[in-house]
DNA sequence: TGATAATGTTAGCAGCGTAAACATAGTATA
DNA sequence: TATACTATGTTTACGCTGCTAACATTATCA
C-alpha cells in the first residue's frame, strides 16, 4: 500500500466514466469515485480543481469516442458511395447516443459550461467536423452557406432524435407520438435516407 | 403571521418555476424554495412526496405553456395558409426553448422519469399533438406512417436546434459549427421553410 | 544532502434531501 | 357546543454532498 498512488488522475477519470454511464452524472459523487480508487475523499482535489472539471473531462472523452465512432463508420463501407457512408455515420451517431445514453446526456448537459472548458468545445467541434466532411462529399460544389445549414439540420435532427428516444415516449402509450416513434425505431436507415432530401 | 399558510402548494410551485428559470434546476433546493415562501424547510413535504414530484410539476407546467404557445402561434396568422401557420409554430417552439432555456432543459432532463409521472407525459404529448395537427393540414391525405415520420423529423430537428443553440457553439469561436450556427440564427424562418421539403 | 514541489490524509464546515416526532388549526360528527 | 380527526405546519436530527485548511509523506533536483 503505497502512499503515492502513481496513476491516480487516470484512474479517477476512468472510474468517473464508469460511474457516470452506470448511474448518470447527477448520481455521481467525488467521494464514491475516490472510494473506488481506494483513496481519501479529498485526494481528487490534487488533480481536479472542482467536480465540474472532472465531469468536463468525462464529457470530453465522450466526444472523442463519438468522433472516433463517426470516423470509423464513414470508413467502414469499402464502397466509395458517399451516401452509404453518410448513412453509416448517422446510424453510428444514434447508436452512440442510445448505447452511452447517460454519458451522452452529460455531454449535452448545461451543468458543464463549454465556454469554461475550451478542450471540451474542441472535442465537440471535432465530432461535428466529421459530419461536415461527409456532407461536403455528398454535395460537391455546395456553397458554404448551404452546407452550414445542412449540417445544422442533420446534427440537430440526430441530436433531437436521441433526446426523444431517451424520453419514454414509447409505443405502449399508444399516443401519436408513441406510434410515430416506433415507426422511426423500426427502421432508422430508411428514416435517415429519406431525410437526405432536406 | 398565520400558522397555516393557506395557499402554500401553489406558492411553492410558482417559486420553484421562478428559481428554476433563474438558476437552473440543479441549483434549486427545496430549502431555498421553502425560504422564499417564509415557511420551514420541511413544509413542502406536506404537498410533495419528494423533490422530484415538485420538479415534475414545474416541468408539466412548462409543457403546458409550450402547448399554449404553439397553439397560439398556429392561430396567429389570419391567413388560412397552412404553411405560414406551420412556420409560426416552428418559430414559437424555438422562441420558447431559447427564452425559457433552463425550464426547457428541465422538461427534457432525465432526472425526471416521465414514466413515473403520467400527467407529465400527457402534457408533453399534448405539445407534440399540435405539430401533428398542423402537419396533417399541410399534407392532406398523407399516410399515418409518413405523417409519423415527418412529425418525428421536425420535432427532433427543433428539439435538437434548441439544444445546439443552448450549447455555446458560438460564431465567435470561428469554427465550422460556429459559423453554421450563425447562418441558422440569422434566419430561422428560411431555415424552417427549407426544411419543409423533408 | 537538503530544500522544494507534488501528492497524499484528516478534520471539519455549510448545504442538501428527507424522516420522525411534535404542534396547531380547521372540519366533521356526536 | 364539545370532541375527535385530519390537514398542515415546525423542530430536530441523520447521512450524504462539495469543498477548504492544515498537516504528512514522498519524489525531484540543486
Amino acid at each position: 500500500m503505497k502512499y503515492h498512488h502513481g496513476n491516480l488522475k487516470e484512474e479517477l477519470i476512468s472510474s468517473a466514466c464508469r460511474i457516470c454511464e452506470l448511474s448518470g452524472h447527477d448520481h455521481m459523487s467525488l467521494r464514491s469515485i475516490a472510494k473506488e480508487a481506494n483513496v481519501s475523499q479529498t485526494a481528487p482535489y490534487r488533480h481536479f480543481k472542482t467536480k465540474e472539471c472532472l465531469l468536463a473531462e468525462v464529457s470530453r472523452r465522450g466526444f472523442e469516442e463519438l468522433t472516433e465512432r463517426l470516423r470509423a463508420a464513414t470508413n467502414k463501407t469499402n464502397k466509395a458511395n458517399a451516401k452509404d457512408r453518410f448513412l453509416e455515420m448517422g446510424l453510428a451517431y444514434l447508436e452512440f447516443g442510445l448505447e452511452k445514453r447517460k454519458t451522452y446526456d452529460l455531454m449535452h448537459s448545461p451543468v458543464i459550461d463549454k465556454v469554461e472548458f475550451p478542450e471540451l468545445l474542441d472535442a465537440a467541434t471535432g465530432a461535428f467536423e466529421e459530419l461536415v466532411q461527409i456532407l461536403k462529399e455528398l454535395f460537391p460544389g455546395i456553397s458554404e452557406n448551404s452546407l452550414g445549414k445542412k449540417c445544422i439540420k442533420f446534427w440537430a435532427m440526430m441530436h433531437g432524435l436521441v433526446g426523444l428516444l431517451d424520453m419514454k415516449i414509447e409505443p405502449e402509450t399508444d399516443t401519436k407520438a408513441g406510434s410515430a416513434m416506433s415507426v422511426v425505431k423500426d427502421d432508422f436507415r430508411s428514416f435517415l435516407e429519406e431525410s437526405l432530401e432536406i
